[in-house]
DNA sequence: AATCATTCGGGTAATTCGGGGG
DNA sequence: GCTGTCCGAATTACCCGAATGA
């Protein structure tokens, strides 16, 4: 088993999420402001994003749940 | 800079793929749709295709086997 | 202190979604 | 069965100037 440093404080800026998802940054912030994605603030008023949920969010949710 | 550029698991758009192939976009998502290209979404329900995948499929596809 | 890339904001085009019908 | 097109609604992409981050 390899050593990992991913500590679960992990954080990601608008651009790498961006880059995750092929989307633009702008489009990440709609998303932290809809509460679709929960964002850590700066003291400057700049948004950060836990790894952990953007990794989540980023499988492929199969399929198969449909809830119409 | 903290972008990635090209990560291993680089995505396409709907217009991006539909270029590739030729087809018009609905019709790529008709190809997601029928679990024939894996298509991972934004948090808006906009689809993203694996560039692998895509491309995968773009060169030499399954030449039949036709064994003379 | 100064540089440079990024991320604020807002506002407006361009895509994409979904269903339906040819 | 498969694809292209029409529609309205929703989401996303690019524009600007100003501020933050490193």
């Amino acid at each position: 088993m390899s050593a990992r440093q991913t500590p679960p404080e992990a954080l990601l800026t608008p651009s790498e999420v961006a880059a995750l998802f092929r989307v633009d940054p702008k489009t990440v912030t709609r998303w932290a402001k809809a509460g679709k994605l929960t964002a850590i603030r700066t003291l400057g008023g700049h948004r950060r994003y836990r790894e952990d949920e953007v990794r989540g969010l980023l499988e492929v949710p199969n399929q198969r749940a449909v809830v119409a």
